[in-house]
DNA sequence: CAGTGGTCTAGACCACTCG
DNA sequence: GAGTGGTCTAGACCACTGG
């Protein structure tokens, strides 16, 4: 490997071998360009993805400095179910259990920033691995943020209807562990009060928001990132 | 704003426009360039932003697509515990329970890729929020892999010290819900089999594997992050 | 094999911010 | 004010890969 790639590699090598220390200083881009022997602009390729990461911190005339202890960033995939389950070499289905409108509860429309009396649509989905309960999905859709007509609900997950129609969206989400309750209990087929890994996410567009979606995963799930 | 940012910006404006559909080819980044008014460099990193947050994909010959409901990426901050606490605007103080040397269970080897007769340093710390417990950390350290003696450990974390110490290191994170244990009812005073929000990670250097850390939040804890 | 993105250069100007 | 990183340019060559 040679490059910006490899420039990035030397660095983050000197650092762990304590060439530079947490809080210390790091030559200017100047400086290692020429120790290099390439243009300034490769340098700062490969410094800008180690701050990206947080090995190292940058500001203009301070300089680049070796990260003290701060947070460190990992890149967390969201899949979308089917996959997440196919990873599993598992076979993924899913049976819609509630479809209608209604008005949501009042924490959802808290998350979602809308008003009280507003009426969205409202969809359970219990998804299945190998036929056996996955995770128990409840969502509520803001239609009018969406452009175009529903689709064949039988067929497609809204989830991944949504992720094609709605290119952009920023959003939260949110992890927590939650004591299952009687309707999980039910679907999932678990203890009354087991302890369900749970995600909750809001979806906006500059058209509005146009999902909240609560995910509550079988016990045993386990999300995993590299680091 | 002008330059690469507002080509970013503006490229995600027409992609959420359905200028151009998922799944769709955008222009070259010669033609943009020409369009913008700018250099290809600068196009080249715009688009090169749009690519690594998932919303387009790039390959060479074939140009560059919108993202048909890939996975969504999310950038995960892991902030050391204390500074966790503070943003809650709570004081944080932590006890040593436990700190002595052992062979680790062999689900901890296993994790950390270790024989099994080897010896580690055990600490178990539980870290008080406004005195209220908060997490109860489980951690097995390979004393070998980290340069220079241990800190005074009563007066700062064995996560904050690594973190200066260790700069650069990979691993893997975990994320799961788990009943409480008896251990656990003990410290975090909460009921038996209360679900938990449990992080477990392994982190690594080209010395070998450093750490095995398993952190047990009291319940109610959440884990929120932006998309 | 030809078209696209990936990278590099040498130079320039700018923006921020520390001293 | 001066030094540092941030960005941009115009041009070039390369690497990958689809047709």
């Amino acid at each position: 490997m040679s490059g910006w790639e490899a420039i990035r590699d030397d660095v983050r090598a000197r650092i762990a071998a304590r060439e530079w220390v947490p809080g210390g200083l790091i030559p200017g881009e100047e400086a290692l360009a020429v120790s290099y022997g390439v243009a300034r602009a490769t340098v700062n390729r490969a410094m800008r993805e180690l701050a990206e990461t947080g090995l190292v911190e940058r500001r203009r005339k301070a300089g680049t400095r070796v990260a003290q202890g701060a947070a460190r960033r990992a890149i967390l995939s969201i899949p979308v179910i089917r996959e997440q389950v196919e990873a599993l070499d598992k076979v993924h289905s899913f049976q819609i259990l509630t479809l209608c409108e209604q008005t949501p509860p009042e924490a959802v429309c808290r998350a979602m920033a809308l008003g009280q009396d507003l009426r969205l649509l409202h969809i359970d989905t219990l998804h299945r691995a190998d036929g056996r309960p996955h995770a128990l999905e409840t969502r509520w859709l803001n239609v009018a943020a969406v452009p175009g007509p529903l689709p064949d609900l039988m067929r497609i997950t809204v989830n991944e209807w949504l992720l094609q129609t709605v290119p952009y969206a920023t959003g939260e989400i949110v992890f927590a562990a939650e004591p299952a309750d009687a309707d999980e209990v039910l679907h999932l087929e678990c203890a009354p009060g087991a302890a369900l890994f749970v995600t909750e996410r809001v979806t906006r567009t500059n058209a509005g928001p146009v999902t909240w979606v609560r995910l509550a995963h079988a016990p045993g799930w386990r999300m995993r990132t590299v680091l």
